[in-house]
DNA sequence: ATTACGATCCACT
DNA sequence: GTGGATCGTAATG
């Protein structure tokens, strides 16, 4: 079942409880559902990497709301991704759906996503996993716990990977964000980095 | 009104 | 491993 009280806690205790979660979507013609492998948190106002560290927009005012809905934005101009709201009311963190295993509606999943080789291909990155779900820039602000969506949390999450991104500040304690976890080993999980490293001097 | 840039993906080398 | 696609958002004049 699915218990709101579960996303109300800060993206980074929520990211690792949703490792090994179901998601589904269903639409007119099919349902998919995805086993969640990676995933990163972020940070509302703590963190410089977040959508809402300069305060509340409308572009991101979802996020400030009631935990446990999807929270969608538009990027690259061309990609769609999608996160989970985490925090009570007033607060905004949320946790960025980075990559998954279809584990249901497997052919409709490669019918929407044309472009990959394998299967493990079809939810691996942010906006690969929206697309193979069918996930649109519409479904912002959609409750997960009411159709067409359905999220079911492991009852004993599975163990994870965590990874860090440093140099974001010097200070001790705040250079440790934002917190991206991963199933270890899974073919799923991504490749691509937080950030594109940059060029030596 | 204008501008700079990004929580990425894909084709190509 | 690298560069190009492509446009909404938010900061600035």
């Amino acid at each position: 079942m699915f218990d709101r009280t579960a996303f109300e806690r800060p993206a980074i205790e929520v990211a690792p409880r949703l490792l090994g979660a179901i998601l589904t979507k269903h639409s007119s013609d099919g349902a998919v559902s995805v086993r969640i492998t990676e995933v990163e948190a972020y940070l509302g106002a703590l963190d410089p990497g977040s959508h809402a560290f300069r305060g509340q927009t409308k572009r991101n005012s979802i996020m400030f709301g009631e935990p446990g809905f999807l929270y969608t934005y538009f990027t690259y101009g061309m990609h769609v991704c999608a996160n989970v709201v985490c925090s009570p009311p007033g607060t905004a963190s949320a946790v960025l759906l980075r990559a998954g295993e279809v584990v249901e509606g497997i052919d409709l999943a490669r019918s929407r996503r044309l472009t990959s080789k394998t299967d493990a291909d079809l939810a691996r990155g942010p906006a690969r996993f929206v697309v193979a779900l069918g996930i649109t820039l519409g479904d912002g602000g959609a409750d997960l716990a009411a159709l067409p969506f359905e999220l079911t949390l492991e009852d004993i999450p599975p163990d994870f990977d965590a990874g860090v991104r440093t140099g974001v500040s010097g200070d001790g304690g705040t250079d440790a964000y934002p917190w991206r976890f991963w199933i270890p080993g899974d073919p799923t999980v991504s490749p691509y980095k937080a950030h594109a490293p940059k060029k030596r001097a």
